[in-house]
RNA sequence: CGGGCUGUAGCGCAGCCUGGCUAGCGCGCUACCUUGGGGUGGUAGAGGUCGUGGGUUCAAAUCCCGCCAGCCCGACCA
């Protein structure tokens, strides 16, 4: 390397964001493509990360009334077919097992499929159709009522076009299935699960997001009403990063899932399911990572500091790595955000530049330089990762001060995420400001545009072709700070709420 | 599924148009030296059925045909 970059990851954000985005997670170790098309394998440091994640939401979940259960990854395909919609949204994007056997192919000299099943089965893409079959066995009486089930698993939709984490053939996900007898209830469950996801993303994640209500067209297919949590990528591209579905009887009635109630007469059930995947940790560093690579809020960050041990020789080394040693055993008694705070110590025998930038583009929220200098001091050399601020502490002051300073950097990620929206949101009434706030003002970079625009609309249909021209989506009616009624940017008839609209991954 | 492009070392590429010695370069990797609060510099080295099958030719990474795979642009999407 001739000369030194400016930024550990290039290209940068303003030069090209979705390369920028490829690089971080090639620079931070979270994961790569497979030789399996569309298939990522996540490595050692982004499945710690999702490991976190699940811990949280599991605990939420759990906090909620849920229980975990496991049902087949493989449907019969005539399951698929039962909830009309439900058939059309999925049909198209399913892989398909039809074989059940191999056989030498003597054309080839390689293999080729044999014994074709009786009917095929489908790779799950969701489970709606497979658990709503078990529950239908389930659910009797009103007794029975209700039904808070999650599985952690993982789904196939053969989707066209791929990138890591935001969009794969195969992705990890959680989904929640829960059958209610009455609508009320399920309505409930459906908004109370969005909150989880909302909390969720802003406290553990440090991602602040929009709740609101998908408009017919992007609901979920074979759901009465789908609400989603967005958020405002650096690009000012929104990402859908969890719904929760009120599937109404939708499901229940295609399924016969239904219950005795008190007055002994049969009704059918109502249900509802919600998720979030892997897609999380493409939202994560799309929040947080710079130019230099990944940026962990220290919530969910698989580990909180990293010491690098500097020495020269042989003595000074066996001195530095007991400091070090001794030093983690103190930071590691520390707890923060209920969780014993974790610190790595990496005595690789590299040069120390190499570790120090590992470190950096891996997002590890602290970093600790240790040397023989700073054992006479009894300090030690901090560095923040979000801010790049670093000084020289002495050590009892880290170890009482650990827990304080990850808060900050947690509170300062969310914050900095938050001014980035609201700097980017705006309040659009006509359609000359809403075409010239979605047209890239410089046309070499056509990723930066306005962001979120807030306008009220009336008809989905109407407003549909000015948004196929620009490439803008309807991404959700917010649920808060809603209630002005206006008339529509496009067609002025008269209009209840605003939507989000924005371009969207 | 339509349109465009690309398959040469682990990764990124040059060579191909105009066929010709043992197929090159950068990064990475290995060893040794050097350096040491910052991604150092040097020396030596390992590593390739040129995607695949056929054809043309004295001779094919290079020209021709088929096939396969991948990427990009559309339609589709957590």
């Amino acid at each position: 390397m001739n000369k030194k970059a400016k930024t550990a990851i290039s290209p940068t954000r303003t030069e090209d964001y979705p390369e920028w985005y490829q690089q971080v997670i090639k620079h931070a170790d979270l994961a790569e493509t497979s030789p399996v098309r569309g298939c990522m394998v996540i490595k050692p440091w982004g499945y710690a990360l999702w490991e976190n994640m699940q811990r949280g939401l599991d605990k939420m979940f759990k906090e909620t009334g849920h229980r975990n259960a496991y049902f087949p990854l493989f449907i019969p395909m005539s399951y698929l077919e039962k909830e009309a919609e439900h058939v059309e949204g999925f049909a198209k994007e399913c892989a398909v097992v039809t074989h059940h056997r191999l056989e030498p192919d003597p054309e080839t000299g390689g293999l080729r499929p044999a014994s074709p099943l009786e009917e095929p089965l489908i790779v799950r893409p969701t489970s709606e159709t497979i658990i709503g079959a078990m529950y239908a066995k389930w659910v009797q009486s009103y007794r029975d009522l209700p039904i808070l089930i999650n599985q952690w698993a993982n789904v196939v939709r053969w989707e066209m076009r791929t990138r890591l984490f935001l969009r794969t053939a195969e992705f990890l996900w959680q989904e929640g299935h829960t059958v209610h007898a009455t609508r009320e209830e399920a309505l409930e469950e459906t908004y109370k699960m969005l909150d989880v996801y909302a909390d969720f993303a802003e406290n553990h994640m440090a991602v602040p997001v929009i709740r609101g209500e998908k408009t017919a067209g992007e609901r979920f297919p074979g759901a009465d009403m789908t609400v989603s949590i967005e958020a405002m990528m650096q690009d000012r591209k929104a990402l859908q990063a969890g719904t929760s579905h009120f599937l109404g009887q939708n499901f229940a009635k295609a399924q016969d899932i239904t219950f005795q109630d008190q007055n002994g007469e049969v009704a059918h059930a109502w249900t509802t399911s919600w998720g979030v995947s892997t897609r999380l940790i493409g939202a994560l560093i799309m929040t947080h990572a710079d130019d230099d690579g990944m940026v962990m809020p220290p919530k969910i960050a698989p580990a909180h500091a990293v010491i690098l041990p500097i020495y020269r020789d042989d003595e000074a080394r066996t001195a530095v790595l007991e400091y070090c040693h001794q030093l983690r055993d103190q930071l590691q008694q520390q707890a923060y955000a209920g969780r014993a705070v974790e610190v790595e110590i990496d005595d690789r025998d590299l040069r120390g530049g190499e570790k120090k930038w590992h470190h950096v583009k891996r997002g590890v929220p602290l970093r600790i330089e240790v040397g023989p200098k700073d054992l006479a001091k009894d300090a030690v050399f901090l560095a923040r990762r979000d801010t790049g601020e670093q000084s020289s502490v002495p050590r009892q002051q880290l170890v009482d001060q650990l827990g304080s300073m990850l808060e900050q950097i947690q509170q300062s990620l969310f914050d900095r995420a938050l001014e980035l929206r609201q700097q980017h949101t705006a309040e659009i009434s006509n359609e000359a400001d809403f075409r010239s706030y979605f047209t890239p003002q410089n046309a070499q970079d056509p990723e930066i545009h306005g962001g979120f625009a807030l306008s009220h609309f009336a008809s989905e249909q109407d407003v549909q072709p000015l948004l196929d021209e620009l490439k803008v989506t309807i991404r959700c009616i917010p649920l808060e700070d809603n209630e002005q009624p206006g008339t529509c940017f496009l067609t002025g008839k008269p209009a209840e709420k605003r939507a989000v609209f924005a371009k969207a991954y």
